[in-house]
DNA sequence: ATAGATATAACTATAATGGTTACAACGGTG
DNA sequence: CACCGTTGTAACCATTATAGTTATATCTAT
């Protein structure tokens, strides 16, 4: 099965790290901690820094916040690194037969419901900020 | 972006078929109303029965439903096919830096959060059943 | 025996992911 | 001003899941 990319989890570490540390948190600090390539993480922060999550400082390193880790949640970062598309969790199968009854239907009836659900679960998303999950990384 | 597989999405489609049309629902019928490969249909046809949704005659052609459509939820089919594990819809970076406060810590309290997002999502499914989706393919 | 089904293996093309190397641009510090 | 450690990207590659295809074996009513 296809899982949601660890773009999503890794840049909650990221955020996570600079949350914590704030300063000293380099690429290759993060990188070091995620364990992974400092180009992954480049990439990541540069997704997050274009959703307004971030603040980079070139040339010297380092990053800070630029919403408070309440004012960050899940959602925020789920959005940010766009592993998921408004709506688009599910994948429907296209050009169904118009001829038959399901098959004319079954785009609309099933978008509706699986809307919902993508729904129910970035809601909960939602419901879970930065500064919540950095309490518990003693 | 990944996302969820059409596996799904046909699987509803073949289900609603059966359950609209009750017989004459061969494998090329379904094929053709879902406009895809017959094999692709046959494969999806195995799951549904290996979960015990439905009874394929072979041979003979065609399939039934197992249980009422009332009985039978979007959560059951979205398992049939296994398009996502238990708990491992969300993919998370593995082996973090242990000597990292966050690093230590990241797996364990991401997976409770994601488990709650995934589970909304789920339980979101489960509460619509194939009947009601029929009756809206007129 | 045959015709029309299902069951399944093997193969292919495509696309997203995760990682790597390489290089340009930035900005303090000596 | 030159250097060094950064960030920012482009280009490329290996891996994997998906979706589709062809081919073949098996089943069952007629």
């Amino acid at each position: 099965m296809k899982q949601i990319s660890t773009r999503f989890s890794i840049a909650v570490h990221t955020l996570s790290l600079i949350a914590v540390s704030s300063d000293d948190c380099t690429g290759d600090f993060i990188a070091d901690s995620v364990n992974t390539n400092p180009v992954i993480i480049r990439r990541i922060m540069g997704m997050l820094k274009k959703a307004g999550l971030l603040e980079v400082r070139p040339g010297v390193g380092g990053a800070s916040l630029l919403k408070s880790p309440e004012k960050i949640t899940l959602l925020d970062i789920y959005r940010a690194v766009n592993v998921t598309e408004e709506n688009k969790l599910f994948r429907i199968h296209d050009d169904p037969n118009v001829r038959c009854p399901v098959g004319r239907n079954i785009e609309l009836v099933l978008q509706s419901e699986l809307k919902e659900a993508q729904s129910a679960m970035e809601q909960r998303l939602a419901q879970t900020n930065l500064s919540q999950l950095t309490t518990r990384f003693k």
